[in-house]
DNA sequence: CATCAACTACGAAGATTTTCGTTGACAATA
DNA sequence: TATTGTCAACGAAAATCTTCGTAGTTGATG
């Protein structure tokens, strides 16, 4: 099985994943809709976007109907992974908490995603592993 | 006072910031030498990086000597914050929680990172600006 | 069937980032 | 002083990323 590590996202590719992630298999149509909504992009933009994905195999596409049905080949959790790992290497030193650290920094953060992250942290020295 | 936000630094900018934040004020000699250790790259290259980050403000520079003395405008705290900040908005829906998960996901922590952490939390909810 | 709408493929322009070679100035030194 | 080494400036190639126009195909509709 040819499992090469996939490349981490551009800022472009990873807005194309998170309508996929969100809606499911999707035609070219879907997705440009639902970026419209958020800014100003065209419609073959996203074609050819979906299509170099397709290419590099972080999405998946169906060609049976006329409309292709492209998905996301590539876990949310996975990429998430892999950017913010990425990021903990090469501006933290490999830090989880000092990357906490400034996550947290001049945001505010809820009660609930206080106490979810000490029962994170509490699990995790349990030896578990980090749920989704 | 004309204070815009600076930019993200690129890849190879972040690289050389590590280098400039470790070091401090320095050379191109010093930063190309820096940087060498952990990969090939020209001295011209780092020159120019220099050059262009001086001209976007990440960088100062000081012309007193005929070997220019850089040194990093952006404090790395800063620089951290901004993205990691960046990151959890696009990749994490805004949530540090989230992010934090999946930091601590297939990584290994020390026990002592764990109580940092742990004590960061505490802080943090008694409405202490994280440190440092 | 002719027309129109929706779709893919493709090329390529534009923007940004990364890289380095070349040039000319200056300084150290033989 | 002539030579050699170090430096900044600059332009530009190369690589990557983002954007979209145009062409051609297919299916639906009058």
């Amino acid at each position: 099985m040819p499992r090469t590590d996939l490349p981490r996202p551009t800022d472009a590719e990873l807005e194309i994943l998170r309508s996929l992630w969100d809606l499911g298999p999707s035609t070219v149509r879907d997705v440009h809709t639902s970026l419209e909504r958020r800014r100003e992009i065209g419609y073959t933009t996203v074609l050819k976007l979906l299509q170099i994905m397709a290419a590099k195999g972080l999405v998946e596409r169906d060609e049976t109907a006329r409309a292709h049905v492209y998905q996301a080949k590539v876990a949310r959790e996975h990429t998430q992974r892999q950017m913010v790992g990425h990021l903990m290497d090469r501006a933290f030193g490999g830090s989880a908490a000092k990357l906490m650290m400034q996550a947290l920094s001049g945001r505010k953060a809820s009660k609930e995603e206080i106490a979810q992250m000490r029962q994170m942290l509490a699990d995790f020295e349990k030896g578990k592993e980090p749920q989704r």
